[in-house]
RNA sequence: GGCCCCAUCGUUCAGCGGUUAGGACACUAGGUUUUCAUCCUGGUAACACGGGUUCGAUUCCCGUUGGGGUCACCA
């Protein structure tokens, strides 16, 4: 038997990372069993189901390379069918009609539950059982006329012929409704998986209303689709062993749903952060590049010349995309901006500027401009004049870069060249001193 | 409140009767003979509590406490 798991979100609003997580599991564990993974897109809520929502949807399940094995199935289109069953399960007398609550809005139809008590197994959570005392008949039509999710979403899963349910854990207590509604229907029960919640930093599983969590906010602060299905894919699971960054086909190898902790797990942004960096200083050279240069163009910079000396500076040292352009500006274009708090912090002193000029009047008298013969050379100054590096390469960097950190000096001031190193001297010069 | 689920460092993932309770992130001390970052080395830090079972419990059972889910003509 083929094994065929789905996601199915309803498209209101943006998708959070607690659905992309249940969508991240059901694809690996589609993966690793050679089935096949699927989408629904449960769009029955007409009113808040949007164009633009489902578009966000598709783009960011594009974005974690979440890809599906057939067209994706919306639900809206499934109603004719979904009242058909419904009327069956009148006629089988497995549901009734009523005015529930006699509100006088109509007659909606409700599910019999049968009346006994229903068991499973949970693949993560072990076995479930429910007394038939605790389980109440339930509304699968509405009085307009309009299939309820239950009854809407089993069909459904009937119909894509889904063999393993991985879903929330929010949804245990559905599970015994819809167990009722396989066996009523004369449909085999799938296995059931659920996941653990994944909380906020308040302990709160994460809504539609948390408003850092949607997956496309990660896209545009700059972190890649590949680390967060990473770190994602390890929030609640792991492979057994120590390893953490791994590639996409070593979780799809290592995947289980047994494996899978039922308990709920706090996301850390600061770990995410750190694993996008060994994602960056993973990329090859030419990657990386390409990234770089797509970022710059955006505010209309080329990277000159030096441009792979450059790249490999910054790769070790980038841990997210938009870091890109404050970082390697000043290697562009003279007019970068000067990092205020630095000017404040390091260029008080008329002394410094002095210093400056000496250094430039030194740089000036060099043959070759390598990396070599400048830190050489620099670190001469610093011993010939007493001083402390401290006193001399912050402003130094600030002269050239606008900025108080960045990569080895050295080397900058080789990409740099001679020309520019003394000529952006003498601006600072004479705009601060 | 009824029913259900969960409980190891600040966070996360290991540990599945006997371990100096481990890794990662974060934090922190140092090193890589200049900063920041990367990298390397070290450090702080956890089995919620109480009963059992057992020669022996973080591990098995029960209870307490705490947290979460769910009880809709939402999904």
């Amino acid at each position: 038997m083929t094994i065929r798991t789905r996601f199915a979100p309803s498209p209101t609003g943006h998708v959070h990372i607690g659905n992309m997580r249940a969508a991240i599991f059901n694809w690996l564990y589609a993966r690793h069993t050679g089935g096949q993974f699927l989408l629904r897109v449960e769009d029955t809520d007409r009113e808040r189901s949007t164009p633009e929502a489902i578009r966000t949807l598709l783009e960011a399940m594009n974005w974690l390379g979440l890809n599906v094995d057939e067209e994706p199935l919306y639900q809206s289109i499934r109603m004719d069918d979904h009242i058909a069953a419904a009327e069956k399960l009148l006629a089988t007398g497995h549901a009734y009609k009523e005015d529930k609550g006699g509100t006088g809005q109509g007659e909606c139809i409700i599910f019999k539950m049968p009346g006994t008590d229903i068991e499973f197994i949970d693949l993560v959570k072990g076995t479930m059982k429910k007394s038939a005392a605790d389980m109440a008949d339930f509304v699968i039509v509405r009085s307009n006329g309009t299939p309820v999710f239950h009854l809407a979403n089993v069909l459904d899963d009937i119909e894509q012929k889904i063999t393993h349910v991985i879903r929330g854990d929010d949804h245990v207590e559905n599970t015994f409704r819809h167990i009722a509604l396989y066996k009523a229907l004369g449909a085999p029960v799938p296995r059931f998986a659920h996941l653990p919640m994944i909380i906020n930093a308040q302990g709160k599983p994460y809504s539609k209303r948390d408003g850092d969590a949607f997956v496309g906010d990660f896209q545009t602060k700059g972190f890649f689709g590949d680390a967060l299905f990473n770190y994602l894919a390890l929030l609640g699971w792991s492979p057994g062993d120590e390893r953490e960054v791994m590639t996409r086909q070593e979780m799809i190898d290592a995947f289980d749903l047994v494996t899978v902790r039922s308990s709920p797990a706090q996301m850390d942004p600061r770990k995410l952060l750190w694993m996008n960096g060994e994602y960056v200083r993973a990329m090859r050279p030419v990657e990386f590049a390409t990234m770089c240069r797509e970022e710059l163009r955006t505010i209309h910079l080329e990277i000159g010349e030096n441009a792979a000396a450059i790249f490999a500076l910054m790769q070790e040292r980038i841990k997210i995309s938009t870091e890109i352009i404050p970082a390697m500006t000043f290697f562009c274009t003279d007019d970068f901006e000067y990092d205020q708090k630095a000017i404040e912090k390091k260029l008080t002193k008329p002394e410094i500027f002095q210093t400056l000029g000496k250094i430039a009047g030194l740089l000036q008298s060099l043959e070759n401009f390598d990396t070599e013969a400048v830190n050489l050379a620099l670190h001469n100054f610093v011993e010939q004049n007493g001083l402390k590096f401290g006193d001399v390469m912050p402003p130094l960097r600030i002269a050239v870069s606008g900025q108080q950190s960045g990569p080895d000096l050295a080397p900058v001031l080789a990409i740099l060249g001679k020309e520019k190193v003394l000529a952006r001297i003498q601006k600072t010069i004479a705009r601060f001193s």
